[in-house]
DNA sequence: TTTCAGAATATTGTATACAATTAAATTGTT
DNA sequence: AACAATTTAATTGTATACAATATTCTGAAA
């Protein structure tokens, strides 16, 4: 009975998404291969830049990632001597991750390279904003959908 | 010298469209738990079912996805019963990727699943063509930025 | 026809992601 | 103090991604 609409692939915003996301990964991905860093690397030390030292669980936060993803990531990033981490001493759960001497000279350089990203990418302030805004309410309507204990099955039943 | 501008996680676009495509991720992926289908096998499967048999090749044109990825990705598919892979006859080289009948049965009550999920998402289909058309200036101009030979190291001397 | 460049897929190695579990430390409650 | 519940990281297992390489096959040129 039920004739259900076709599902093509060009037309759904999720793989609009997904597809921008892949690109923007390679973009950043060689234009920091200078510094050998990945484009997850990348953001986590964009946080610390703005905020280290921070426990593993408040960079996930800012990340949206876990100790399952952070864990191996801040190691690597710790073997290119990057960050340094730390067991807290007033909460021994806690490992602190706090910038080298390195990291903290290399900011302004990183910086920079990201600087001639954006003006390569060739969007002015409005278009970045009004394409972030809207991402935001895509992002609000999926983590309220999300929360409400989603779809149930028998949704389903128009047959 | 050089004062360059923080970078501010907060106000990229690349993390705004990271972090969204992550969240699409988890909704596909809960939504479609009844099929046992993860995200990148879901897409995998509407390309197919607008367009089986396929190439491995073909089909990652469309999904932006190589062998590397696409093969144990298929053969997972193929060992949950949703496509058989043939070597073809003509040429030898390639593998064609068939639907089996349990995949072109399920076709549409998996169209009507995406359904729901189009209606939870509640965006109008203007503001979804918006967005997608955002996106599609985003990724045209990173495409355009990353055939261009991208960035040389030198743009950086401002020191 | 022999050879060889190119094409298609598979494989290897590295790096995310994330669910689920484990282990250790801390907090709250009695 | 004792101990259950919670919190924090780390670990385990599975599934992408993708660069680089290997393998096999095809078609074209010599």
């Amino acid at each position: 009975m039920s004739k259900v609409p076709p599902v093509l692939l060009d037309q759904q915003l999720c793989f609009s998404i997904y597809s921008a996301s892949k690109k923007f990964n390679h973009f950043y991905q060689s234009a920091l291969a200078p510094f050998s860093l990945t484009y997850p690397q990348y953001i986590a030390m964009l946080v610390l830049w703005e905020d280290a030292p921070l426990t593993v669980h408040q960079l996930g936060e800012r990340l949206e990632l876990d100790s399952g993803t952070l864990t191996p990531l801040l190691k690597r990033l710790e073997k290119q001597g990057w960050v340094s981490r730390v067991r807290s001493q007033t909460d021994e759960r806690q490992v602190l991750i706090h910038l080298t001497e390195m990291a903290t000279a290399k900011r302004e350089e990183v910086y920079a390279r990201i600087g001639q990203c954006q003006t390569l990418l060739g969007m002015t302030d409005k278009e970045i904003d009004d394409t972030m805004a809207e991402l935001a309410t895509v992002k609000s309507q999926l983590d309220t959908v999300s929360r409400q204990r989603l779809i149930t099955k028998d949704i389903d039943s128009d047959n």
